[in-house]
RNA sequence: GGUGCCAUCGCCAAGUGGUAAGGCCGUAGCCUGCAAAGCUACUAUCCCCAGUUCAAAUCUGGGUGGCACCUCCA
């Protein structure tokens, strides 16, 4: 297994600390809106990990973060006039449906803010016992940057004097502009939390340092995981001032290995609140079936930033369909899990740092070959097992193809319009065996009508949403 | 302004020194009553310039053009 890992800027082997097992960290939303498609190509990205090293043998513990302490939810909560749980459940719950339906697992731990608040006060104490962290008279707690010398080491950033001088006025009471805050004191009346430094919130950085410490961290270990991921953009200040913390906290140093996904556009332009052009997951899964997104966000390096188009997420629909057709025509077959040439140069590709484009070429290339076998010798036997075994392995490891493939084909269709077509094929079949094609081209035009395709295969006549 | 990333066929996209994967689209053909699906064949020398090397898309230097982060953000 190789990864990039995106502190060293360089694919590095995967050594484990622990033989046999890794823990993987991985930052998860802040819970006062709908998942868009960077939620999800994060989630995504890191899903595929998981199997990845799965394959590979290794025991993971994955753990990703619930953020339900946060302004923006205190905001919405307000604005909206409910409970801050009513929200903060709400959205995690719609999350959680919204990544089923991308078929990501369930993460082996989920920390909530709210239920992590003792990790963080020991922690905020350890770092003020050290002197790497003090209280302001305003009753707020600061990081001091100053005080680790290995500050900014994370994202390769130098400081920069004119730039510090811009930031001074927002907050008077830092030593240091660049130090930030572990706990905010809040005296408006809004949601506070009790802790040793007074009423107030935690902020965000000292969240995943806690939480990593709390579930994952080992005493023996040079680093606290084994991998810690998230998006591009959380590289500086959120990931420079988590590892700041752990350091100075503890014995050991975050992560052993840093892993950034890339951004997702929205026809080249940055999906944001202010250009007005998020795209939010639920909206995309009223048109596609999730496995289709699913395959769409995964078949592009993780890295790079992703472009999403309309109709490059049909041409990955395209793609998924072959997976499935070559499913329909072994359905039915037995299950079985051969040993296969196919399986291990899957795995291979996708264990040097996920190289799913090569992943996705050899499938396709297994995919024309098993058509091919099939085509002109459809009793081979051993093609068969073979076959419907690396589709079980695709399935196994990036998730394509888990679906009954003919229920896949009727996405979104409703029960009558099934009824109605079936109805109109029978009556087709019946034209076409008494060699009335007129009628035949005819019934199917007004089949093809309900948006769907027909197809006459030795096993019979088949539809499929278009 | 600082830091970093990227530039491969019409489109999407692998490939970090040994002579360009895969997909979409397109063309021709096989199959089919006709289609659809499937299969076969064909389609790029890698932004520009200079250099290193027996050998470079891959390394170095210089251009040009994109993009990201530096503020909450997956």
């Amino acid at each position: 297994m190789f990864i990039y890992d995106s502190v060293q800027k360089e694919k590095r082997k995967f050594i484990p600390l622990r033989e046999g097992k890794v823990s993987l960290y991985v930052c998860g939303p802040t819970v006062y809106d709908d998942a868009h498609l960077g939620h999800a190509k994060s989630a995504l990205v890191f899903d595929l990990l998981t199997r990845v090293l799965k394959a590979n043998g290794l025991d993971v513990t994955y753990a990703r973060n619930i953020t339900d302490i946060d302004d923006k939810i205190i905001k919405k909560a307000i604005a909206q006039n409910k409970d801050i749980k009513e929200i903060t459940d709400y959205y995690t719950d719609s999350f959680h449906k919204e990544m089923s339906a991308i078929g990501v697992s369930r993460p082996d731990i989920e920390p909530k803010a709210t239920e992590s608040l003792n990790a963080m006060f020991e922690m905020i104490q350890k770092l003020i016992d050290s002197g790497h962290a003090y209280a302001t008279k305003d009753g707020d707690v600061y990081f001091d940057t100053a005080s680790d010398s290995a500050y900014l080491t994370l994202s390769s950033r130098v400081q920069d004097d004119e730039d510090r001088q811009e930031r001074v006025a927002s907050s008077s009471m830092k030593k240091n502009p660049a130090d930030f805050a572990m706990w905010k004191s809040v005296k408006d009346g809004s949601l506070t939390y009790e802790s040793p430094f007074g009423l107030g919130r935690p902020g965000w950085h000292l969240e995943c340092s806690a939480m990593i410490e709390k579930h994952l961290a080992q005493a023996d270990t040079a680093f606290a995981v084994d991998i810690h991921g998230g998006g591009a953009d959380l590289l500086f200040p959120h990931h420079e001032n988590e590892a700041a913390q752990t350091r100075c906290s503890s014995k050991h140093e975050l992560a052993s290995y840093w892993m950034h996904n890339g951004f997702v556009n929205i026809n080249g332009e940055k999906m944001s609140k202010s250009l007005g052009n998020s795209f939010f997951l639920k909206d995309a899964l009223k048109e596609y079936d999730g496995e289709v997104l699913r395959f769409y966000l995964l078949s592009t390096h993780y890295r790079s930033n992703f472009n999403f188009k309309s109709e490059d997420l049909s041409i990955a629909k395209k793609r998924l369909d072959k997976i499935y057709r070559l499913k329909k025509r072994l359905f039915g077959l037995a299950q079985n899990s051969e040993a296969t040439e196919f399986k291990t140069k899957l795995l291979e590709a996708l264990s040097d740092d996920m190289n799913v484009s090569s992943a996705l070429a050899l499938i396709e290339e297994m995919l024309s070959s098993a058509n091919e076998i099939l085509d002109t010798a459809g009793k081979h036997k051993l093609l068969k097992r073979e076959t419907i075994s690396n589709l079980a392995y695709i399935e196994e490891i990036l998730g394509f193809g888990v679906k009954n493939p003919f229920e896949y084909f009727q996405f979104g269709m409703d029960q009558d319009t099934k009824d109605t077509i079936a109805t109109l094929m029978e009556k087709r079949s019946e034209a076409k065996r008494e060699k009335n094609f007129e009628e035949s081209d005819r019934l199917r035009d007004e089949i093809l009508a309900f948006g769907v395709t027909l197809m006459d295969t030795p096993a019979g006549t088949f539809w499929e949403k278009v």
